[in-house]
DNA sequence: GCTTGACTTTGACCCTACGTCAAACGGCCA
DNA sequence: TGGCCGTTTGACGTAGGGTCAAAGTCAAGC
């Protein structure tokens, strides 16, 4: 019989352990001294308790380690805890491997240009969503500025802000062909089967833009000038961290575009569709 | 300027978690309306939230990331941050990866014997502690017997229970020759210089047992008849996991030995002192 | 027998990074 | 003006204990 510090000390374990152990009924003292509250254990429970560190050691939880304790779980039961368990890690394994990854590029990254430029891409992932837009196909990027000016002057008149949702500006890449083709129109707060018709024979059409689950994305300030910092900043973060492009490349506006052209002040998203490079 | 639901929509970010970074001043919205208590955020604190965001991507505490977002941060101290998580991870890895390999030994084992026994193998350290003990090199397994017998009764006797520890064995495995040589003794609760004689020209003598930072334990119930199976579940254990064996093996009597010759009762806990594999 | 110091008890609060719930209040649309 | 959703603060919960406090216990030395 020993006190439940001699016990800690051959167990290697704190004694608030095994009182939390005693409190969740893992392990109960083998006698409890009823006029003091002292709690007594024996040899004879070690194996338990180092059932129980096993167990934890192979990242169980206690509570999940309870019934693993009665002596009738079958081996079958207790390899299906595992197999669960194996995943998990696997799963957190490949995490941290992206992590590690990810730090390691950012520190050559200092180490090379004295900076972490794109630190601040994140991954999110989008919903799928009703989109109002215009197809265009356009020669220069002037053509496409003078494009989403007038889509966004014309969409804001024209559809009703309980409906209207954000400016954006869609790429489909099917191939870099030399032509810049492109989607301009707004995202809606709901599905709408409307269409806008802007400047002759230029209309917005409903469609729906998919969901992306995994989408790297750069919130950009400032103007289309220093864009390309920006998209390059994305294409190393993909790289860096073992993905791929996997879609089309989107833009969103995150204000509503005012003042002189050529969106100075104006927020933008950049979002480009990935998924994990083989 | 949004409310806090739709930049946390914007964002990909719960509400409570906006609330939250606010709360620690990582996040503050960009105006609070004294009236009716809303927060207000604009696009502007996008960039902000998205770097606190991308940090904590890469494994860093809140705590952390709140210094690293002032201005006159240094990429300097950036990369000392980084570099330090980045060995934290490297070790968390490396944990995980032990796990993963334990729990895949385990599996296997279920599926090959149907049960798995090697699950009570636990990793602990052990100080270094006083020893009283004697150096024999005995030629059988009944002449170890005999002579633990011997020297447990005695040092029973002789040394005074303060100063008396554990009963323990330890190999000289120096290599494995013919003989058993072994340190038959007594942990002691404090550093001590007596010798004690046991039986003519039997002396049991102090020395120090070195302490040993990572040690493969099992706790062995019942007779030294069974105790093969134990030492090759640690054996296997040790393989399973990248260990190798390190030293000295040793075996502790965790209770006093009494009743008839064998042990049969006494639990054991063996040690062996392991090293990761090259 | 008494003192002293080491040990043990319960209880409470702390940690991360929020999720969840409740009660009360604000904003917006028909 | 009602209804409905959004927002506020506050509290409580999470896993696995660490740390601390006040009060009671044990064993050894004198």
């Amino acid at each position: 019989m020993f006190r439940i510090g001699e016990f800690a000390q051959i167990a290697q374990v704190s004694g608030r352990q095994l009182r939390f152990y005693d409190q969740l009924g893992l392990l109960q003292p083998a006698h409890i001294d009823q006029q003091t509250g002292y709690r007594y254990y024996t040899t004879r429970q070690l194996p338990r308790l180092n059932r129980i560190l096993a167990l934890k050691e192979l990242g169980l939880s206690l509570e999940q380690i309870g019934p693993l304790l009665k002596d009738e779980i079958s081996p079958t039961q207790l390899r299906s805890m595992l197999t669960l368990k194996r995943a998990q890690i696997e799963r957190s394994l490949q995490e941290e491997e992206a992590r590690l990854r990810h730090i390691e590029s950012r520190i050559a990254q200092i180490d090379k240009e004295g900076k972490a430029e794109d630190l601040d891409v994140i991954v999110k992932s989008v919903p799928p969503m009703p989109f109002l837009s215009l197809n265009c196909a356009c020669e220069s990027m002037d053509e496409v500025v003078r494009m989403v000016r007038t889509v966004a002057a014309e969409g804001s008149r024209q559809i009703k802000p309980g409906l209207r949702d954000r400016l954006m500006v869609v790429a489909r890449n099917d191939v870099d062909s030399e032509k810049l083709d492109l989607d301009i129109g707004f995202s809606l707060t709901r599905p709408s089967n409307v269409s806008v018709r802007i400047a002759g024979d230029l209309v917005l059409r409903a469609s729906e833009l998919s969901a992306v689950e995994t989408m790297a994305t750069i919130v950009r300030p400032g103007t289309n000038a220093e864009s390309h910092t920006s998209f390059s900043a994305v294409g190393r973060w993909i790289e860096a961290n073992h993905y791929e492009i996997a879609g089309a490349c989107r833009e969103v506006f995150l204000e509503e575009i005012t003042g002189p052209p050529g969106f100075e002040g104006a927020l933008v998203e950049i979002q480009f569709p990935i998924r994990k490079a083989a």
